[in-house]
DNA sequence: CGAGTGCTTGAGGGAAGTCAAGATTGGTGG
DNA sequence: CCACCAATCTTGACTTCCCTCAAGCACTCG
């Protein structure tokens, strides 16, 4: 058990604080830490062993979107659903404290290095998204998915008082080529997708550029997870 | 240009410091911002159109790991070289500064923070690259590139005073299934891909669990990218 | 108006998925 | 200690989805 394994996330100064928290737990292969939108109050340093997390579509498909090894730290502070199944992938030893306490501590510093931080735990999680993405979508689900991920960004940025307007159109920011390689697809692909999309009436194209969408609701019935 | 999109990172009474030092620029679509592997010296935060970072292979296969919109930042605090291409998808203005200014004021605030965002900073970096990976890369480079990384792991566990050891062993801590979840295989691909990297005499199998590998710098190559 | 760039569509092929037996292995209890 | 059982892994045969290659269309811009 060495040093940089035993709850390492605070220096020296600090770590007696949280210390006095913590606990180290002992869990068999296949113990489960957290699921997929469930809460998870705890933030954890892996002390021996490996742990690892994964996100599914409805029907099955699963993808391992981070391992944690000896040292790293699961948990996701200033959140309190874990977007992640969380689960033991060998015998484990892990030292666990509560998130809030946590949290609590990280205020008390810099609101600089918080926002930051925050930005960067919403890209991880963003990230691990399209690992669900590129190892267990279909072509169509990526580009519903992508389609999807830009509508709702105009929605939000639209601001409507009242409730989510149903129907978007956007204005597509990358070529089919490059769309393809965000999906981790041909544009051939990419476009063969928008083809079909149009085909089903989920999608209009006024002109390459632009995609109106006439019921978000129906394309969010088509991103596969 | 609303409040949240210009050098937001920082808090109303810490931003002024920051925006002595910092400049709007504008830049056409297709300018290049940073390359993979080359220095990037600037933190900014994208005002107006799409940013996007991308990863590839030598032999061109290209992996788009990340789109940055109005108020997302671009640039890696506490590391000099960029571990993608950063390019304007769109016409792009930002507000960029140098990263060491940024550094500088995050340091004078909580280590524990600091500890933990640069965690997340290569949490981040990590799931780009399974990004890479898992949209472009073969079967074969999949398992090889899952192998060199616990051969990898090992090597600097081990710490060897003189050089790297070019002979691992290691133990698997994952499944057939399990790791065709994380590479976005199914686990008959995964067993077919271990029995053809022992045939070509990259891999010995011990048993199921246990790996050898005789020529690490051999698996290197075969990882792609 | 022609060239360039980006997009669509088609035909054919190939890498990985699916389905289906068996072979190993490891754990458990007789 | 060994035999059995369940879980895991390997291998084979066949299918499928997406890629590759190729041709033609639609804009934009000099």
């Amino acid at each position: 058990v060495r040093d940089i394994s035993i709850c390492s996330v605070l220096p020296r100064t600090q770590r007696a604080s949280v210390a006095k928290n913590s606990h180290t737990q002992h869990l068999a292969k296949g113990a489960v830490i957290a699921t997929e939108g469930q809460p998870l109050g705890q933030i954890a340093s892996v002390v021996e062993g490996v742990v690892k997390l994964t996100k599914s579509t409805r029907d099955g498909r699963q993808q391992i979107v981070g391992l944690a090894f000896a040292a790293d730290l699961i948990g996701r502070p200033f959140a309190n659903i874990s977007k992640y199944r969380i689960e033991a992938a060998t015998d484990v030893s892990m030292c666990s404290f509560p998130r809030q306490r946590f949290e609590q501590l990280l205020s008390e510093h810099g609101k600089a290095e918080e926002f930051l931080l925050k930005a960067k735990l919403d890209e991880v999680d963003a990230a691990r998204d399209w690992m669900l993405l590129l190892g267990r979508k279909s072509a169509e689900e990526r580009v519903a998915t992508f389609i999807l991920m830009l509508a709702e960004r105009e929605v939000n940025s639209i601001r409507h008082g009242a409730g989510r307007p149903n129907a978007v159109t956007i204005e597509l920011p990358l070529t089919r080529a490059e769309i393809g390689d965000y999906l981790g697809l041909t544009l051939e692909t990419v476009s063969r997708q928008f083809s079909r999309l149009r085909e089903m009436g989920v999608l209009n194209l006024d002109d390459h550029r632009r995609v109106h969408v006439p019921d978000v609701a129906r394309l969010t019935g088509l991103v596969g997870d």
